[in-house]
DNA sequence: AATGAATGAGTATTCATTCAT
DNA sequence: TATGAATGAATACTCATTCAT
């Protein structure tokens, strides 16, 4: 008969605990957030936040890698675009890039908190390094691909050494992100497009320059 | 009479307060760090830390200040070393960089935590984000000029966007100088050379092509 | 209709709460179990502890004069076995007490934790304390009677203070217990029983010293 | 110049915080302490009590088994009253043990809160089971040396049991002592007295009894 | 009556900072 | 100027108790 409001969700809750945590993290730190803080802007007890994370540091953890991964998630959605082949494969790559540094600009000074966090605490240090480990080497694998097949069917000059290559467009990324932190000149997407165009485009594409490419 | 036992510098003092913070921030984090332990490690009394700083914050920021500028400072002597032109100057300013890696990637632990002891505190946050805007700022400019300067004598492309290589340049110390703190593999300074090599030495040095260039 | 599925009865629910009280005080302390541990162990559920007992307290002291009156049941049974005079009947009070001590001596922890959860809660000690008091009253009552009963048909010395030898056999047995929480050799009721034979056969038992007795 | 009032001794801070903890300890119980409460009443601060202890539980055991020391002392000054025989000897134990009890019968509602202290914490227990252990059997080994003493040069019966005798006798002061804590009528000392009168005099002393003895 | 997730008052403990010597 | 014992504000965390289901 009520209208049996169903109780917010466990995940519902969750949701509201890992953005509170995001929330006082970015605006005072990991250190100067406090449980009470996190608990009054979730709308929970503090009792509640106990019963889903062990402690603040795996509260404050879980928080950030939850960050990472909103942040990342962007990447997602566009892998079903049918992609043409490894040039327009590689552009959405770098496409997908310049969304990511937009997502996690703003939130850089969270993220990197986390090194605060887990400093001192293996097991912390593991989780989050390992998320971020994995996260980097997926991405360059799969630049790796797109660019090996590019090579093997043409659309790539043969004699670019795809690891460097690789290395460098992920170090772009990261790059910016670091800058970013306290420039913010460097957290538009756009700045990194004009980087990609002028460090990659000339240097391997070898339709952009016309049949000729560097040879 | 007295034995005049000569106390210590302060200078002294000063730096093995800087370096016993800076064992311990690697060691256990900001957070878990505590002045005991600092002024322990210092051979010194919590006392004399006091005579130094202002407070914890202010300790910490020093010491990882001054880890960024002891990391940097490798990047200075070699300014005298009679450079012959822009190229030779731009190889210069790539090696300085790969330099730049090895010597601060083991203490990127460290330095990440800096923006945690920021976060919430505007006065120290300027402090650390303005030294960290005007070092990239100023390697910037020297990286701009030595292009442009490059292209006015016709050592480079003309058509280079000379700001975006920039942003690129820098963007990889910073891409590996990110990466590094939790893949061991991007410490490695060669690793950065191969990157500069596959991104820029194609691009836009018009020597390693001969006189052809893009076009 | 329903299965009819007998809820267990009340009163195996309360058994299970004691014991699992007792068995948690013993092993953590009244201060150290909680609430949680306790439903786990009897296998209820917290809200339910709260319609047996007011409050934690409550249910642990509860618990503790459970085990006590647990202890001491073992004296009543005997009450019946036809006693044949004052002599038999101080025997049978004797061999009782041996055989509390050798029942609450696994239990001495847990007693003893009651003065610490009755302490500073007025009414909860008048309840613990009150209990031992007639607990020792009664049992000194009927020790005083056989003494005086066993003097009057002239089975015993007639010049022994009946008080004092009754105190001195309560005492016995509660330093037995006081002894035995800390040295396992104490909790022996053989041990209890020669120590009433050396201090009290010989005192004033007529019977054993022949028809003689001290004079 | 100043009159130098030398800072309270660490001794003397010791003696404050320990005696607060008593007080408190009888008036709340150990559980209902708070170490403000100890702080203040100690006039020291917080911080204080945990330069000198470790926790509160550390402080509370401390304590408790400092009062039983304290209460205990009351038996060393007289070792040296010129004891003139096993007779004095033995006349000199049992009223120290009335000594004892007078002065541990009010320290009673601590000293058994120990146990609840104890509980759970293996340290703990051994260190005050320990402490108890070896008072009792000193004091066990004294009293047996003077009844054997005693059997040998003809003052006491031969054939006591002086193990059984020794075990009765301390187990009346610990009789006492338990019972005591619920029923101030056995915290007298003439009470105690009165049952070694009862219990031991006509026992095993040749002299009261004339040249007979038992028989 | 039974459940157990949610609550939040209560407290032990920490540790940056001070200051008498 | 150096010391380090003392301070006490600050806060993470616990767990008895409640109550909607």
């Amino acid at each position: 008969m009520s209208p049996r409001r169903l109780d917010p969700s466990a995940s519902e809750k969750l949701r509201r605990i890992l953005d509170a945590a995001h929330e006082l993290c970015s605006r005072c730190g990991v250190e100067g957030a406090r449980m009470d803080e996190v608990a009054a802007l979730a709308q929970v007890s503090k009792g509640t936040l106990y019963n889903f994370f062990e402690s603040k540091h795996d509260l404050f953890l879980a928080s950030m890698i939850d960050s990472y991964e909103e942040s990342l998630r962007i990447l997602e959605p566009a892998d079903d675009d049918g992609a043409v082949g490894p040039v327009a494969e590689l552009d959405r790559i770098l496409e997908g890039m310049a969304r990511v540094l937009e997502a996690m600009a703003p939130r850089m000074t969270v993220h990197y908190q986390a090194w605060g966090v887990v400093a001192g605490n293996d097991q912390a240090r593991a989780r989050l390094y390992g998320f971020l480990f994995d996260f980097f080497n997926q991405r360059s694998n799969d630049i790796v691909a797109a660019i090996r097949e590019g090579q093997r069917n043409g659309a790539f000059a043969p004699d670019v050494d795809a690891e460097a290559v690789t290395d460098g467009i992920m170090a772009l990324l990261g790059g910016f992100l670091y800058r970013s932190a306290f420039d913010p000149a460097y957290s538009d997407p756009a700045r990194l497009r004009a980087c990609f165009t002028a460090l990659l485009r000339s240097t391997f594409y070898l339709a952009p320059e016309g049949e000729a490419g560097h040879g």
